[in-house]
DNA sequence: GCCAACGTTGGC
DNA sequence: GCCAACGTTGGC
């Protein structure tokens, strides 16, 4: 199973909106950025993602699980580009801000410090787990939401 | 709201 | 295939 990270303006899509969805999840659409859209297509279902609030809130608020993957984006008819669908698993006990993201030194390579502007982005197992830790999410808090 | 970083486009 | 111009993202 891998890990990605999901970069969301929030008032243009944010996680209340996403947890509304429930277990439908939603399509993860208007990426037109390559990169994006390749660690997209290299999604299974049941990967693991943060669901991150950029612009307003920066911070890590929320845990997701792919539940499609990747097929054509319904936003356009551009072929090129193509998305997967998430939902909603739980929020973090406590966000985690991209201020404290820099300040670890053991997330120093995660794509969020390095890789700013990429809106999709995949996550090591490593950080999976500070990122968890940070959010106060203990061994038995991550086991329930298996 | 500003602007730096970076991706994309298009002329040559 | 280079690179300048332009557009977009996203932190501040």
């Amino acid at each position: 199973m891998k890990y990605w990270l999901f970069k969301s303006e929030p008032f243009k899509w944010g996680w209340d909106k996403q947890k509304a969805k429930g277990e439908i999840g939603e399509e993860w659409d208007g990426v037109r950025n390559y990169q994006a859209r390749n660690f997209m297509r290299e999604m299974k279902i049941g990967d693991r993602g943060f669901f991150y609030h950029s612009n307003e809130g920066l911070e890590v608020v929320g845990i997701v699980e792919v539940c499609a993957e990747a097929h054509c984006d319904s936003t356009t008819d551009d072929e090129r580009w193509e998305c997967v669908d998430i939902k909603a698993i739980c929020d973090v006990p406590s966000p985690v801000t991209l201020k404290s993201v820099k300040a670890n030194p053991k997330l120093s390579d995660m794509a969020l410090v390095t890789s700013m502007r990429l809106s999709v982005q995949p996550v090591k197992q490593a950080e999976w787990i500070e990122v968890c830790r940070m959010a106060g999410m203990d061994g038995k808090t991550l086991k329930a939401i298996k």
